[in-house]
DNA sequence: TTTTCATATTCGCCGAAACGAATATGACCA
DNA sequence: TGGTCATATTCGTTTCGGCGAATATGAAAA
């Protein structure tokens, strides 16, 4: 059992990254396939799946599996204080424009009438803001 | 210039550490003399004055020179989404129990009707909610 | 001006964490 | 039962931040 200093630090290390801000911004939304993740950022599988492991260990992401893709989404976190912490952190996310631009590329990507062909059969993000 | 993730990243560095929280805590209640963090938190002063310096440069404290004696505070982050967050922090912090002995072990050494040795001339905090 | 005191900074070491590259796992498909 | 696809994990390296110990700075006091 972790006391609470050591939640939030762990909280507020999960947060002190740029790659895991982006990935929380773009989970914002609702579930969302880590092959999606993958393309919108523009970046490295490994690295993906690393940093969403760290954010799952924070215990603010939880995964779904669904065959062979896994689905990640923001959870409410254990402690009420870091719910109030991670809703200003998302707020604050969409205003920033690096955040922005990688909602963006997530969107043409995701909503384009047929997808790339390395994600010719991923289950598509459920967008309700789109 | 440091564009908006670059200053998250910061912020949150910036927390996530424990000695840091402390002295965040310590700190809630106004200006605060270094020589009496080193004492509430009974660590080394150089200790203290590294981790000072850093949230300096995360923008969330200001000193200000009294002779020999450095005063700290908190000050309203730039961004202000920092501040929410900022507000949320100090709020969590006075519900932890740690914190609160770090609290208590500052009141007893700052109110006592004499400071202890090392402390003698040492310019006593100002304690609004004391 | 030397000494003393409060605080800041530097140095060397260590552990944590980030990365790319390679490989393992585990589920579906042929 | 292979083979393939999505994802996870491991490995080796490098970088970063924290620490204690020692030292520097800068202001006051003697």
């Amino acid at each position: 059992m972790r006391d609470g200093l050591q939640e939030m630090e762990l909280l507020f290390r999960a947060l002190a990254d740029r790659t895991r801000l982006r990935l929380i911004n773009l989970m914002g939304e609702g579930e969302i396939c880590v092959c999606f993740l993958v393309e919108a950022l523009r970046t490295s599988q490994p690295k993906i799946s690393r940093h969403l492991a760290f954010l799952k260990r924070a215990g603010i992401v939880e995964a779904r599996r669904d065959g062979k893709w896994m689905h990640y989404r923001l959870i409410d976190p254990a402690d009420e204080r870091a719910v109030e912490v991670m809703k200003e952190v998302r707020r604050w996310l969409k205003e920033d424009s690096e955040m922005q631009r990688d909602s963006a590329r997530l969107m043409k990507v995701c909503c384009a009438p047929q997808l790339p062909v390395r994600l010719r059969h991923a289950p598509r993000p459920v967008m309700p803001n789109a």
